[in-house]
DNA sequence: ATAAATATCCCCCAAAAGGGGGATAGGTGT
DNA sequence: ACACCTATCCCCCTTTTGGGGGATATTTAT
């Protein structure tokens, strides 16, 4: 049977111009378009589709939350996010909300019938620029250098398991006041004046 | 001037059939070809490549280094990892490590041409099933529920910016004592004795 | 060889945090 | 109507923290 597809996107004259392409595909079938997703649930239970694409900008619910509507009610269908937004915020809260693909609306019909391809294949199409946007948030940006010592770096990782003085000394066999001298030391070279925000800092910044 | 290619590979076969591919493709010119990535970092300075090809399991320097050494040697050539491995650990540690793709070695030729032409556009190429974990480790597994009011979630908010009680009651317009109150209540939902526990779980389990 | 950095320990003291109570008012749900 | 949750506020008391000193050995670097 062929690929079933659901459209949510609101500019009507997109919307229809690529229910046309779907329906005229002979490869999928289009199931339902619509230009508000308030019942995506609703719409996904009852055509149970394989591909849903969605927009972000629409009135009333907005594609983000539609992702969830969508995967809620049928985790088994992927969801293509298909938009002009490739900021960073954006991006990331669709891929976090479940989204199994991100093309931008520069993408060609023909990339477009690709992607889904792909994304039944259990890919996940992305335009390159997305892609490589998603690439980057892994490069460990900046392993900023606050020099600390081997032991320093010891007693700030059992701090961050939200150790008191007491404990890390003891796991490190020496005195609280020697536990107590690190610390200071570390709050100095993180340039925070509390154990909270040394941990919050070095949770942020992946130090240790 | 046509894209110049550096190859990392160490099985010879492989390694010669890509290089001859390659060097008559015309689009690409290949730069130089190595079984061992030890002196990668002296060939990108030397040839300045645009890509690099680099598989992963090479005896001495492994091609997870390599590419440290290729990133810090000429951070502009974009790496390409060419590997059958597709297992989370070497793919996470790969992207890390700064990779601008992943391709599995099942990928036809065609595919790979492809490839480098999208990563010098300033893509990101994976294989599919590569770009679906990288996705889909986005999705936050579990969204523990520990039932925290919206008042709990907004001092909770504040604790992990490292803020001392005085400031989150200041911030909330509320009394120092109800913002310990309301700390007291996080700590039990948390199941945390103190602050630190406190900041440490929510960062971690991106609570908040 | 000599200086600097590191790891270890100690004291004092004021401020902050945490645990234990308890109280009031407004809202929700049954 | 009543129980329950939430948000607000208050007190007491002990432990922990953080900042300020300082001291001594060992290691590292120059």
């Amino acid at each position: 049977m062929p690929v079933g597809i659901v459209i949510f996107e609101d500019n009507d004259r997109l919307r229809e111009s690529l229910s046309y392409l779907i329906g005229n595909s002979g490869e999928y079938k289009l199931l339902a378009d619509r230009n508000d997703c308030s019942e995506a649930d609703t719409l996904v239970r009852v055509y149970q589709p394989d591909v849903v694409l969605m927009d972000i900008d629409m009135p009333g619910v907005n594609g983000i939350d539609g992702i969830k509507l969508v995967k809620e009610a049928r985790p088994q269908t992927a969801v293509i996010m298909y938009t002009v937004f490739e900021d960073d915020e954006k991006l990331f809260k669709c891929l976090c909300a479940g989204a199994n693909g991100y093309l931008l609306k520069k993408t060609p019909p023909q990339k477009l019938f690709e992607a889904i391809r792909e994304v039944i294949e259990g890919g996940a199409p992305m335009s390159p620029s997305v892609a490589n946007k998603v690439l980057r948030s892994f490069h460990h940006t900046k392993p900023i250098e606050y020099n600390l010592t081997k032991r320093e770096e010891e007693v700030l990782s059992l701090l961050i398991k939200g150790s008191p003085v007491k404990i890390i000394a003891s796991e490190l066999k020496i005195s609280t006041e020697t536990a107590r001298s690190h610390l200071k030391n570390i709050y100095n070279k993180l340039h925070v004046n509390c154990g909270k925000e040394a941990i919050a800092k070095a949770l942020r910044e992946k130090i240790v």
